[in-house]
DNA sequence: CATTATAACTTGTATATACAAGATAGTAAA
DNA sequence: TTTACTATCTTGTATATACAAGTTATAATG
């Protein structure tokens, strides 16, 4: 019970999602909301940008704020969520299988892209993620030791990001991702059924704690014809 | 000479892409800030929550507000950015070649992209884009004639957002984003140099003005090897 | 020496006020 | 009727104040 304009944001999305709001319409003028939610209007706009920021209402000046359509059960989504978050989105066909765990030193190239000692320990972990019995993902992912202490193939089976968020209480925050296409490599080849397909789609992120400490760098590669990225982009200003 | 907060948002987007403050180091407090521009404090922290958004800098409670390594430099950049706009970055060996140039009325499949009656105009046009001398990315446009009365190759040739935001005034705003990958078509294999691949990468755009009002769909379509997608993306709360 | 409390910093949230600027509807004047 | 103005909506920007909450260094205490 607690940060008034976030509990309003959830408020007006939730709405906006369950369909309280229909896409094209206008929602309430910030002096109504005021009224509604008993609060000032700076605290009213906090939300609304940030509804506005990803993707729920456009804001027209001396207009009004139109409601977008905002769904929500495309593939990967933008932003940060993981694999299980996805899949709960999408239903419950889906497995994960660990098929690596260990504890390693940083080779040169991982050095450099977790920022991490020629002697820090690292995890890395190989899944693969089934869909519809379908191996479609393979995901290599590496943790700094010193942030994630204690890792279980329980752990890993499930998700890593709600054990990091929940059991540990530290707060993933920001990630830079980026996207391309390359050629399978004998590992995608043995994980994957790539049934024939020469490419494959590989999304790394570098993904970051709340104080701005990188903690963990991750590879996923897809089977091309499975992967969808969905984004919202906001054109900037100057 | 307007706006306080961007032009404050500006300037140190620009120090930290110049290299005037350091990845890793601290900007100066809120309260120094305020000084340096002779503003309120609200002022100063909507430019930085702009430059936290953009993925400039991450504020920690208690401590500051830290400087991240935002290179601009890479391929196709988050956001809204037109080729021409990318060309420009990435330097003089880009040309453009108009294949296409139509008024024409949509299908039924453009009618349900672009929201538009089976009866209205639209232009159609077909690029193709060349990186030093390989045809390497083919883009084809669908605006609405009743927000872009006049195109002429002379304008394709160049930045059409150019033209649209700065000879005819409207603002463009956002964008919905998919990218996906595919077979290619036979267009696919006359206009571009595939070389061999056989998955091309399609990036379908759904581009809105500032009121919100849908005016361009656009699928950009990437011989594999060339494309590169960069993201910053911000965990979002609840 | 080690621990604890305190003070002084930092950013985060909430409120109130004032005016600017875009949109719209109604009214008055030509 | 048409035009122009005005009043009144809307959101945008800028400022000031108060307190909450996280961090850090210092001083006091055992």
């Amino acid at each position: 019970m607690q940060n008034k304009y976030l509990q309003i944001y959830k408020e007006i999305a939730d709405q906006i999602q369950g369909g309280g709001f229909e896409p094209g319409s206008k929602l309430p003028s910030e002096h109504d909301l005021v009224e509604r939610f008993q609060t000032s209007r700076e605290t009213i706009r906090k939300a609304l940008s940030q509804l506005a920021q990803n993707g729920f209402i456009q804001k027209v000046q001396g207009k009004g704020s139109i409601v977008l359509d905002a769904r929500k059960f495309d593939f990967p989504v933008s932003g940060l969520v993981s694999f299980t978050e996805l899949a709960d989105m999408l239903g419950g066909n889906a497995v994960t299988e660990v098929e690596k765990l260990a504890l390693i030193h940083p080779d040169s190239s991982l050095q450099g892209a977790l920022q991490a000692a020629p002697d820090s320990f690292i995890w890395e972990v190989h899944r693969i993620r089934e869909i519809d019995g379908e191996r479609i993902i393979f995901d290599k992912d590496f943790f700094k030791k010193m942030y994630v202490d204690n890792l279980t193939e329980e752990i890993c089976r499930g998700s890593i990001y709600d054990y990091i968020e929940n059991e540990l209480g530290m707060a993933i925050s920001f990630a830079r991702k980026e996207i391309t296409v390359e050629a399978p490599t004998e590992e995608d080849r043995n994980y994957l059924d790539l049934e024939g397909y020469e490419t494959v789609v590989v999304v790394k992120n570098f993904v970051y704690f709340d104080d701005a400490s990188l903690f963990q760098y991750t590879e996923s590669r897809h089977r091309p014809d499975k992967f969808k990225f969905v984004d919202f982009a906001r054109r900037t200003k100057a």
